[in-house]
RNA sequence: GUCCCCAUCGUCUAGUGGCCAAGGACCCUGGCCUUUCACGCCAGUAACGCGGGUUCAAAUCCCGCUGGGGACGCCA
């Protein structure tokens, strides 16, 4: 660990206050469920505060229905929050729209430190400045030199709009000492003096920022590595207000798989499209940990893990990229370790989708799930995997054609005959029963094998045929395999 | 363009100066198992961006180059 927090004062090491500050603009994006992550491990790690607190400064982007669906997303991930919103907490509201007062008796403060000033220069006047400087073609980054800066007179008309500007420092160096990037040096003089309020009273990204987090007593700022730029600026204003600043962590994005920022048209980014496609939080969580984060050579992990084994120093530096194929084998690994039960209990919902309506303790389901677990990788498939359990069946056409034709019609009857006359029906007895007939006529489990799945699943892959027997139970089973000797003897009809 | 960050198999990564003719995982390929599909098992392809230093020794440290990413907003 490189920080040099609380060096002075082991003895009075602060609680661990970390913060997870999104904008609600749509979705929860997975990039900001791993930020999310990191630092809610680390809280729960030292057993300190994890905080939530919605950035909604952005009038035109934000909405309320977007606040539910962060909230939504934090909850389905399991990333809970002892301060927040719903949850409350002594540093409240959590919400910075409704933090303004707050803001302004700081900007104020500022003010009259002499930190900051009133500018009232237009957009316009901003724009032409910028157009002016692109026109000299120097090499520097355009940045606006307010000529309120120094004037100590307001305008003629007291009711001219004004933003409120820090007073930043043109000289020397900014530096702090990331948890992940090491130590950072940023010249001033490349800074420029950023607005802190809108004229509306709405604060900008650093100054919200930084006043939520100094008011909410943060510790460590955890936050994507594109953040890196308004560091400098926050530690500045930290400084002019006297207030302890917090430590910094900076992670690498998670970027496309084709190297670019990632988005809607790489991936689904909203987090609660894995929990439709029938993910698991804790997949998810473990998928995105791994992104960007190592522990040796192991790849799975579970929460409790994840908790005990995350440090900042093994975050690594390099931009991560999205692996649709990785994710989904760590989603199938804890799918397994799931058991059947609980298997049972989450397919339930993607079942309902289907139109069949099960209870989580059905006796049927749940003895289908160990069959039909290895095979698959999400619910989703659970529940498509289970489906013919649960109603009947009308063999793809592929199949059918293939293998539902009159010569294997016989053999589907002779088949059944035996069958009915199994007890107990179980599936070992039913392999060795069907064995011992096919050897007594001759037959290869091959020739019987394809049309006997077809007919009782309605499709050419399924779990073992006396494991699909078995949970189907002799009647549906005995049913099945006459219907689909019908079906193979007269295959122009359809199913009754 | 300026500022900041980054650089090991296609991807995620192990590697913190000798134990590395670079290990694991995903993907891909071949094989085994087999009533299908999976699972599982075995095997294989595949990487230290380039150039200079430092050192007895460099994937590991330093410098430069190149390449990639991010930021340059009255967005966050």
């Amino acid at each position: 660990m490189t920080a040099e927090r609380g060096a002075g004062s082991p003895s009075a090491m602060p609680e661990v206050r970390v913060r997870f500050a999104p904008s609600p603009t749509g979705y929860l994006h997975i990039g900001g469920v791993r930020t999310a992550l990191y630092s809610w491990l680390w809280a729960r790690q030292h057993e300190g505060t994890f905080i939530l607190r919605i950035e909604d400064t952005d009038r035109e982007r934000s909405t309320a229905e977007s606040i539910q669906i962060v909230l939504e997303s934090m909850r389905w991930l399991g990333l809970d929050w002892d301060e927040g919103p719903e949850v409350g907490g002594d540093h409240g509201p959590y919400v910075q729209s409704e933090r303004l007062d707050i803001y302004a008796a700081y900007a104020e403060k500022l003010i009259q430190l002499g930190h900051a000033y009133r500018c009232y220069a237009t957009k316009e006047e901003i724009a032409e400045a910028r157009e002016a400087h692109q026109r000299t073609g120097t090499k520097e980054g355009f940045r606006f030199q307010s000529p309120w800066r120094d004037r100590t007179e307001p305008p003629a008309d007291a009711a001219t709009p004004y933003v409120i500007r820090f007073r930043a420092p043109q000289e020397g160096t900014t530096s702090w000492n990331d948890e992940v990037k090491g130590r950072i040096d940023i010249l001033n003089s490349t800074l420029q003096d950023f607005i802190l309020l809108r004229p509306d009273g709405m604060p900008l990204y650093n100054f919200g920022c930084v006043i939520d987090d100094l008011t909410m007593q943060v510790t460590l700022v955890a936050r994507g590595d594109d953040h890196m730029i308004n560091t400098a600026p926050q530690i500045l204003l930290y400084r002019a207000l006297d207030a302890p600043v917090p430590t910094f962590a900076h992670m690498p994005m998670v970027l496309a798989p084709n190297g670019e920022k990632l988005s809607k048209r790489h991936a689904a980014v909203g987090v609660l499209e894995y929990r439709d496609m029938g993910y698991l939080p804790d997949a998810v969580l473990n998928y995105l940990a791994r992104l960007g984060w190592s522990h040796g050579d192991q790849e799975i992990f579970t929460r409790q893990e994840l908790i005990e084994k995350f440090s900042w120093d093994r975050v690594g530096s390099t931009a991560g990229r999205y692996d649709a194929k990785k994710f989904l084998h760590v989603q199938a690994e804890h799918l397994r370790m799931l058991s059947d039960a609980d298997v049972a209990g989450r397919t339930v919902p993607f079942l309902a989708k289907r139109g069949i309506d099960v209870r989580a303790e059905d006796p049927v389901l749940l003895k289908a799930i160990p069959y039909v677990k290895p095979r698959a990788a999400t619910l989703v498939d659970v529940a498509e995997a289970v489906d013919y359990f649960f109603r009947d069946v009308e063999p793809e056409e592929k199949a059918r054609r293939k293998f539902l034709v009159p010569g294997n019609a016989d053999n589907l009857v002779r088949l059944a005959d035996l069958i009915e006359k199994i007890e107990p029906f179980d599936k070992k007895l039913l392999e060795e029963r069907v064995k011992s007939w096919l050897e007594d006529n001759d037959l290869a489990m091959k020739s019987v094998a394809q049309p006997a799945r077809v007919a009782m699943t309605g499709r050419t892959q399924s779990p073992g045929l006396f494991e699909v027997m078995e949970v189907l139970g002799k009647e549906k089973t005995v049913q099945r395999l006459r219907a689909g000797a019908r079906l193979a003897a007269y295959p122009e009809q359809t199913t009754a």
